[in-house]
Parts: C-alpha cells; sequence; structure tokens
DNA sequence: CTTTTTTTGTTCTGATCTGTACAAAACCGA
DNA sequence: TCGGTTTTGTACAGATCAGAACAAAAAAAG
C-alpha cells in the first residue's frame, strides 16, 4: 500500500504543538514547523494539509492531554469537593513552574490561542470553546459535591462557581506569564480558594 | 521650519492601538497600520521609525490610559479599602462589556501581548513588567489601607493579596474573550472579592 | 519483476512582508 | 521670491510567506 511514513504523527503533533505554544500561530512559520518537526515541506502539507490544520491539530492534542489530566483530579473519590479543586490548583501551579524552569516558555497555549487568533478564526475557537465547556462542566460537579459535602460555600450557583475557578485559572496562567514565580502562584491560589469555602 | 505634518500622532497611536490590540504584533502588517492610520509608508516609516517602536508606542499609550483610570478608582479617598478594589473591578467589567458590544473585539491588550510577544522581545516586556509593578504598587496600597480600616482580612501578605488581585484581573480579561457576559464577569468579581474580606 | 500507490526531496510561484530610496510637494524664515 | 527643511507619494528592494508541482524513491500487490 505504497511507501510508509517515516515519522511517527503523533509525535509530530507534539513538536508542533510546542512550536505554536512559544511562538503562536502568526509568528510561526511552516518553515519553523518543518525545522520543529523534522519533516519535508511536503510530508508536511501532505499530511496536514495546511498550517492551520497542523494547528488545530495541535490544539486539540494540548485541550485533550490538558482538560484530561485535569479531569482526573477532579473526579478524584474521596476527596471533597474543596479539596479536588485545591488539587487542580496545585497541578496548575506545578505545571507553570515546571515549564518556567524547564525554560520552554511558559503559559498555556490554551489562554495564548484565546488572546490571539481565536477572536478571528472561528474554526479555531470552536475547539477552545468546546474544551471550555468540559472543563466548566467538570468544575460545576466537583462544586456541587463540594456543596453537598459542605466543603464549599452552598449560597451561591455552581455554575458561577464554576466560571470563578476558570477564570482564576486563567490568571493564574497569565501571572506566570508575567513572572510570577512558584510561590506568588502558590499565594494566588491559596488565596483564591477561599472564596469557595462556606 | 519644513513641511508641517498632515495627522495628528496621538491620533495615529491611538489607530494603530486599536489594530494592534485586535490583531497583535505578528498579525498587522505595516499595510494594515497604514490603512488604520491613514498614513502613507513613508510617514508612518519617518514618525515611527519601525512597526517595533511603532508597538510599543501603542502599547505605553494603552497602559498608561489603562492604569490611570484604574488608579484614579484605586486611590479614591472616602471609601474603604474594599470598596476601591470592588470599583476597580467593576471598571474592569464595564470595560468588557463595552469592548463585547462595541464589536471592536474584547480582552486586554496587555494580557494579549504578554501571551504573545512579551517572552520573545525583552523590550516589550520592558513596558508591561514597568506597568505590572505600578499596578501592583497601587493595589498593595488600597489592601494595606483596606486592612487598617478592617475592609480586608489583616492575616494576609498585602504584596500576595496584590497579586491574586492582579491574577483576578487578569483572569476576567480571558474570561470575557472566551465567551463570558457581563453578568458571568460579575458573578467571578463578586465571588473574586469575597477572598479579601476578614 | 512489474505495476501501483504513497511518501519524500527539491524547486518553483506568486503574494506579502518590512523597510528604503528618492524626488515632488509644502511649508517657514529671510 | 528664494533657500532650507521637513513631509509626502510612489516606486522599489530583498526577504520571507504559504502552498503547489513534479519527479525520484520506496514499499506493497499482482
Amino acid at each position: 500500500m505504497g511507501r510508509p511514513r517515516q515519522f511517527d504523527e503523533e509525535r509530530v503533533i507534539q513538536r508542533a504543538c510546542r512550536e505554536f505554544w512559544a511562538k503562536g500561530f502568526d509568528g510561526t512559520s511552516t518553515a519553523d514547523l518543518c525545522q520543529a518537526t523534522g519533516l519535508t515541506r511536503s510530508s508536511l502539507y501532505n499530511t496536514f494539509h495546511s498550517k492551520e490544520h497542523l494547528f488545530r491539530r495541535a490544539l486539540s492534542h494540548y485541550v485533550n492531554t490538558m482538560t484530561a489530566r485535569q479531569g482526573t483530579v477532579l473526579d478524584a473519590s474521596g476527596s471533597s469537593g474543596l479539596e479536588r479543586i485545591r488539587s487542580l490548583l496545585t497541578v496548575i501551579v506545578d505545571d507553570e513552574t515546571a515549564n518556567q524552569e524547564s525554560g520552554h516558555g511558559s503559559g498555556c497555549f490554551t489562554v495564548n490561542t484565546i488572546t490571539t487568533i481565536a477572536s478571528r478564526n472561528p474554526d479555531i475557537a470552536r475547539v477552545v470553546e468546546a474544551d471550555l465547556h468540559r472543563r466548566l462542566s467538570s468544575l460545576r460537579l466537583a462544586i456541587m459535591d463540594g456543596q453537598l459535602d459542605g466543603s464549599i460555600a452552598a449560597d451561591r450557583d455552581p455554575g458561577d462557581l464554576a466560571w470563578y475557578v476558570t477564570s482564576l485559572v486563567y490568571g493564574m496562567r497569565v501571572a506566570a506569564q508575567s513572572g510570577a514565580g512558584r510561590t506568588a502562584l502558590e499565594g494566588i491560589a491559596s488565596t483564591g480558594i477561599e472564596a469557595l469555602t462556606p
């Protein structure tokens, strides 16, 4: 069935993800992508059709792995709703400090995408929007659990609180990118979670 | 003293600011800037030397007007520290809903800059960093006032709380850009401010 | 071995990019 | 009115951009 591919598609997407993450859609050229992935021009276009298609694949890969990992923390049974959200924020702090220390930039690919092309590209906007709704639902469930087990204030709408936590995470991502170190992020997280307690 | 200019420099910077704000540094071409400002290529380069210089002027203009406006709210005497921060958040909510309704995009030019080129351009990073420190100081003063007048919990470091409020504002900016409407933003603000009360 | 199918490497294309060159135009001072 | 100075319009330069074209290479199917 023809010549087999000399590359692993998943691996290529991961490399492309790093590249787009660091430089954004507009700031990344197809030459950059070829160099980062090791693919030639024709292999890249033969497989992914266009720069925008590859971007969507890379972005989807990012949000899927991120949301999955955060989802396992959020859905962990055995701890209170508040504890699960606290764990989520810990994951964020660890992520950002790891990013800062490992050099390859910081911040969140999703946030970067929201603040740049999402407003100008409906197809890309759809990816982040679907992910947003997934995360809001997960959060709402954890928050409702917390309101039942008494760890989270019950006098507020779970949907509002889910938006609040989302916004808190967004803020921590941007703060990390504007220079906030681990201790600053931990302070933001511990202060921010106070708003949820009864 | 030579031929006088046929344009108002401030006005040009405002137009350029809108353009960069909407499309980002990489996404805005010099042709876009000419069209948006009405200047010809040579006038633009004669006055601002390069795309990056103009970007810095536009960004400085933005952070100055924004921080000044938010500063007057934060420094308002006659109300408690907590009230002043609540007013700040109200300003943010009003800004974002106004942006959404008036069409010309939403979100914050500063946040967009942080999440895109700031990490790749030290000169631009310096602009946002200086502004960040100004805002953190203003916030810390208001928070210390609040801790003295009893409206804000005194058992937390003012610097940590200043970072928290900054992060809260960042988060609201991104939330607005990802589709949060006025009521959602108001919910985030009112929940977020709970964390500050004693 | 031959044919068919797919990937790969290289080259090309036309558009767009930032920035420059240069002369015409418009103003001021004398 | 004339000389000096600055802005303006247009044309251009060289680089880079996303993507297409096409034949060589590599494998499976017959």
